[in-house]
DNA sequence: CTCAATCTTGATAAAAAAGTAATGATTTGC
DNA sequence: GCAAATCATTACTTTTTTATCAAGATTGAG
């Protein structure tokens, strides 16, 4: 359960096109740099982004990328389907170790697990858009401030039962 | 920010011993056949499981494996810790591109973000105990219920600011 | 004591993910 | 129209993760 490095990067060259203002824009080399990847790993990632419509892409002198949505109405959860190519609903059909189909096909204790974790990391994920996560480290962690006590209070509830 | 392979299966065996009535225990080959992977692969896995205290094996006939503790007293957060070899301390050196050290290094607006996600899934997994993984889908999906409608009412307070 | 059942462990192979390279297409400026 | 700048796309290489194999060590039964 961690973040893959395409996600990572990914919304880390999202968020250096959140950081722009109006009429400016960010050429692959520039975004590179700033993330300090390779050109061609940037070059992958916008790819993918600009398919999936995140981000408009012009080509030519003068060209380069930007946000296709203010920063305020892109919420992470899209960004991170996108990145991780996620795809819960065959998880069943992912791990069936040697077999063709999952031994737990139909009756799973696992199953209610997998998907609730997932939903609530979609659930916290879909609270932060990409403007958010535009300054600097204090700022982002205050806005983080309340999700995180809320988590704590469900935490001691259960615990009680 | 997905399951890896380690981390499903690793843990389905566990809930395979947490099954297990008191004085019974189970061989790799028949983990393996429960679980629908290999013996090689099961056994690599209780070897990670029995290293990290899970279990306690015995060897020669009659040998197996059994829980070390009760499943009633084994939080998924542990499990999914050594199964994922998670290390969350160190995410800032994990991804640093073609550098030596991550471009953000000091200041960072993503930090934060992985940081909180993070704690998030380990409050929830720290919430669910081996014990409540064994039984029909059904049963373990109620379990789920109360988790899942406090992240709904987080989501839901947050969208209104 | 010996054999069969069983776990242990490091080496190896296969698969998946990540990253790179190369070639092609579009746009702008002169 | 041509050259330079820039993105697009696919194929390839490297690295990491998964899975398997094989030889070793321990235990219990007879």
């Amino acid at each position: 359960m961690k973040i893959s490095a395409q996600e990572e990067y990914g919304l880390r060259c999202l968020v250096q096109l959140a950081t722009l203002e109006e009429n400016e824009s960010l050429t692959l080399p520039q975004i590179a740099e700033r993330e300090g990847i390779s050109q061609a790993n940037a070059g992958k990632l916008m790819w993918l982004l600009s398919k999936a419509g995140f981000v408009r892409a012009t080509r030519g002198t003068k060209g380069g990328y930007v946000l296709s949505r203010p920063a305020g109405e892109i919420r992470l959860n899209e960004v991170i389907k996108i990145l991780d190519a996620d795809e819960i609903s065959n998880h069943c059909e992912s791990y069936t170790g040697v077999l063709d189909s999952c031994v737990h096909k139909g009756d799973c204790g696992i199953r209610p697990v997998i998907v609730g974790l997932h939903e609530i990391v979609q659930e916290a994920l879909s609270n932060i858009t990409l403007a958010q996560l535009v300054g600097d480290e204090a700022k982002v962690d205050a806005t983080f401030h309340q999700i995180k006590r809320f988590e704590r209070k469900i935490g001691q509830e259960n615990l009680r039962h």
